[in-house]
DNA sequence: TCGTTTGTCTACCGATCGGTAGACAGTGGC
DNA sequence: GCCACTGTCTACCGATCGGTAGACAAACGA
């Protein structure tokens, strides 16, 4: 079992990297150390495997939705600071995993349509509740499109961390392999800036001391 | 003549589609309706396509950076506005424009060091330099973090953009192809909450009457 | 009219692709 | 001792990859 665990590390570093068609089978037995039919021993096609590093990414991913979305003990601008610092983390752990979601959407713009309608819209939808109860109370921007701010911050996110180095590279920082911390601390930011009033803002910063 | 377009067409949107990786010559040669070496005439190696292809991009987006900056008779919110509508209308021209440039920070993020430091990052520090001009006069909030709020604005707009069909999607809009006008607003709301203080924006749409 | 150039083609090259067949070694349970 | 199972290997398959050689036809310039 020890190296079917290798081969989906390395095909998911591999594929990150240079994309499903850039990546052979025989780069990923390679980069493990065994031969080419080994691999195709633990996963049978291609396929199956590209397959198998996008599943363990979105159980990954389901071990953390619970923190975000059943932190709703917290309101407003705690709650908001909980989900997008667990968001955050989540990338910031491994910076393959905004390269390959980036990756799938691009390379299966299509085939990702019932994917998309099935798992994230609600996602999307309970997230946009949440805002606009938010807008309805006063402390968030009545301007604000809920849906599409949700899926604007998500895309900024996932391409900050998926370009992280390039980013980094722009900026002139050499802090390679994650996104700087004062670029991440703008993300958050401008997240921020752009969803709660102003005046709601500098009052939980009175309240609580901050800055 | 004419063919060599072609060609440059076909293989703009199928890289754009599939990526490089994934685009065979074979497929570019079928989709103009040419043989393989008629392909291979115009275009010595798939490696020199695919720089045509993106040297085709940059020559466009240097068309319009003269727009985007030169626009500098205006200040404030209205070279702002300026800019994003230059910026949002460059990749809804051709959706193909984002995905191309995304999959390049993808694959090439190593390579791509040079042309960040040499291209991306003066014109980084030109917009950031505007902005700390804003910071001082106050137009601008104090916290925001220049260079880090022009290269999050660029990746969003381009994540955005060159996912636009999965984002369409998730937002259950059904406008092919391009970015939905709505999500369009917000992303450019998003940027100008983000920047600008409250009470410049409120003077500035009092002034112009504007929403 | 006759070379030359331009552009497209057919036929082919070696390398690599994803995938298969089957030998072989270890490791149990019985 | 024996058989079944697991996992890795060597050797190979047809298909496709990027790329080349050279025939051929149309267009052009002198």
């Amino acid at each position: 079992m020890e190296v079917r665990a290798q081969i989906l590390e390395e095909a998911t570093r591999l594929i990150a990297a240079r994309g499903f068609e850039g990546t052979s089978l025989q780069a990923v037995a390679d980069a493990v150390g065994v031969k080419k039919p080994s691999v195709l021993y633990h996963f049978p096609s291609k396929k199956v495997l590209g397959q198998a590093v996008l599943d363990e990414l979105l159980s990954r991913w389901n071990e953390i939705l619970p923190k975000l979305l059943m932190a709703s003990a917290l309101t407003g601008l705690a709650k908001f600071d909980a989900v997008m610092h667990e968001l955050c983390d989540f990338f910031a752990k491994d910076t393959d995993r905004a390269r390959l979601i980036v990756r799938e959407l691009l390379d299966r713009s299509g085939d990702t349509k019932s994917v998309m309608e099935q798992q994230v819209r609600p996602w999307v939808d309970v997230v946009a509740s949440y805002i606009e109860k938010g807008q309805a109370s006063g402390q968030i921007q009545a301007d604000v499109d809920p849906p599409s701010y949700v899926l604007h911050i998500s895309c900024l996110a996932l391409a900050s961390f998926s370009t992280s180095d390039a980013f980094n590279t722009a900026l002139g920082k050499r802090t390679r392999g994650r996104v700087h911390p004062r670029a991440q601390a703008e993300l958050i930011r401008i997240a921020r800036t752009s969803l709660f009033e102003e005046s709601y803002l500098s009052h939980q910063s009175n309240k609580s001391g901050e800055k």
